[in-house]
DNA sequence: CCTACCGATCGGTAGG
DNA sequence: CCTACCGATCGGTAGG
């Protein structure tokens, strides 16, 4: 795919950036290839032959969505040590890209497409839940190595809370859920062994718990 | 809208129903008036005419999804009483109808139509926002009675952890989900003072604290 | 990468 | 509630 840097590439990497834009807004059913052309300036029949159907456009644009977000949140994070600081590295990049409204201008991909896909069977569906397993699973290692008790809930809650802080600043704008989700996130760290939580007195007091 | 008992109610009400499990599974941009014509055996224009407009069509299949939504989930929980078993009530409500598959066929119509309409401005999405932010306020009402010292935050865990179930379950299929979501609501509750967690002891050896 | 086209379906209208 | 229709747009194809 990306074995050369020629003019069809750079093309092709044009639109799956723009293609992402449209999807986190209107869903990979409303990322139509006539309004991709349109807004790239070429034409359809043109922009078709990328990629040879709808659903080969849509695969395309997960993968890419799965880069940019491996790019924006887990890439930075992996400087944090393992185990709880990169938990909390993780959790806030994450929030802070939705915060900041500079990630994706319809607000989380992931959220939006796994919605919109979670009751039509298929590759499209197949490879939104499998980036997702991934996501969860890599929290879930981290959770263990932490010294969870129950690092698949663990991952379950701190993607829920994510989640829903991305759903309920979308639906009513009010950023006073980042505090909410910052602070349940604090509790759900602290419960992990000699981890204190962000703000408190130093670690020593604490080694003893 | 329902003050007679007439033909066209029935057929209206019939229409909706069927709405409502259409758009729980493709949305309510992918709910056409042509495949609910179909699907109910009647013309296309006959149905466009109980509605007039497909925007109408939306905000009436809302509507009804708050009504079926308050039905199944919230008239059962107000016999519990006020506060901390109430929530409880409707956690486990909602909780049974995702796992049980028989609410909507796609799941939580909220979650679907919450992610489809975050970034599309105007009447539907702004029936959605009002009816979350309806059951956000119940839930935050609840937790103030319970004694919460933050219930906006406990609000928001509680809708976090039960759309995260959710959405979870209807990508992975896995129901453990559930019982993540269930433990996490638990810790959330024994935080209310004098609330005992599920299957412990009986709540006087806590009413001092 | 283009023009020119296909059948199907979209929301909506005319007229009954 | 119907038949018959409208212009626009959909995914996709032919042929270059």
């Amino acid at each position: 795919m990306e074995r050369d840097n020629g003019k069809g590439a750079v093309t092709r990497a044009a639109i799956l950036a723009r293609a992402l834009d449209l999807a986190s807004v209107d869903g990979l059913e409303g990322l139509t290839i006539g309004r991709l052309a349109k807004e790239l300036e070429m034409s359809k029949s043109g922009l078709f032959a990328h990629f040879g159907s709808k659903q080969e456009l849509q695969l395309a644009t997960v993968g890419a969505a799965a880069e940019r977000f491996r790019a924006a949140v887990i890439e930075p994070a992996l400087e944090a040590p393992d185990g709880a600081p990169r938990l909390r590295a993780i959790a806030d990049a994450y929030l802070a890209h939705l915060e900041d409204d500079d990630y994706y201008p319809g607000g989380c991909f992931w959220a939006a497409t796994s919605a919109e896909y979670d009751d039509r069977p298929g590759p499209v569906h197949d490879a939104i839940a499998g980036a997702l397993d991934t996501w969860l699973g890599a929290l879930e290692h981290q959770a263990q190595v932490a010294g969870s008790p129950d690092p698949g809930r663990f991952a379950f809650e701190l993607y829920a809370v994510v989640m829903g802080a991305n759903s309920r600043f979308r639906m009513a704008g009010d950023p006073i859920v980042f505090a909410y989700a910052r602070e349940a996130i604090d509790r759900l760290l602290a419960e992990l062994p000699g981890n204190p939580r962000r703000g408190s007195v130093e670690q020593a007091d604490l080694a003893q718990d």
